[in-house]
DNA sequence: ATTACATATGAATATATGCTCATATGTTCA
DNA sequence: TGAACATATGAGCATATATTCATATGTAAT
């Protein structure tokens, strides 16, 4: 039974365990980013656009008076969800509208969905 | 158009479109419950718990040990974990060993690893 | 060009949160 | 009973982040 002084003061009870989940865990980079996404979709505001865009694009306005906010929360947010990928927008004249970017994040409100409904 | 002041200062540019996504809306309260799961997704040092539990139960210590983090910090974490009903535990004396709650944890998982792939 | 308006963004503030430290709780064994 | 050890938890601190406010940018129409 190893000690592992360097950052925790609890000794390693099954070293087969830790050595194989080890092995099994995917680059510290991967997890990072996977975390980052979830930070993403873990603010309700976010959720709420991104609900609502799954229904149909829209424009920032829109969305704004949709959820009672300032154009400027919402937009500050879609920058958010715009570099995370989830969103995409086009421009119409002064008008930007803004969709969902990809079918993963359907799937994962859906996975969301079911565990939040097992109360 | 119509002026939506309470909160916002710009115009609402689509009331049909507003109107007709703010039936499709689910409840305020299920889409804050959402929010607050992904939260719990949202943090590196509790996607790797997850993900190494997703291999195999394992005791606190260990985890502990497989981040090079201490026992407080792993500990605080599994309780968030344990709230939101992401991992359960069964004591065996001394040692609780931790393990996934629910299969959806796997499902969210996988769609996020599809989403931040895509790069 | 100027005005109007939809959107974007930088700075500031208030709040939330992850980790540490100290300590409490729970269990086993001598 | 008391020592050893695995785990849990409260308080404090440092950092991250959501919103606001002021203002900039981009586009269209007069």
């Amino acid at each position: 039974m190893k000690r592992n002084d360097a950052a925790c003061y609890c000794s390693i009870i099954h070293q087969e365990v830790v050595d194989k989940v080890s092995r099994a865990m995917p680059q510290e980079e991967t997890l990072y980013d996977l975390a980052e996404l979830f930070k993403v979709f873990g603010d309700s505001t976010r959720i709420k656009i991104l609900c609502a865009l799954q229904e149909q694009e829209m424009c920032v306005c829109d969305i704004a008076a949709l959820l009672g906010m300032t154009q400027s929360a919402i937009s500050h947010q879609l920058r958010i969800l715009k570099q995370a990928r989830l969103v995409k927008y086009r421009r119409d004249g002064k008008v930007v509208y803004y969709s969902l970017d990809d079918e993963h994040v359907s799937n994962i409100f859906a996975q969301g969905f079911a565990h939040v409904s097992l109360r």
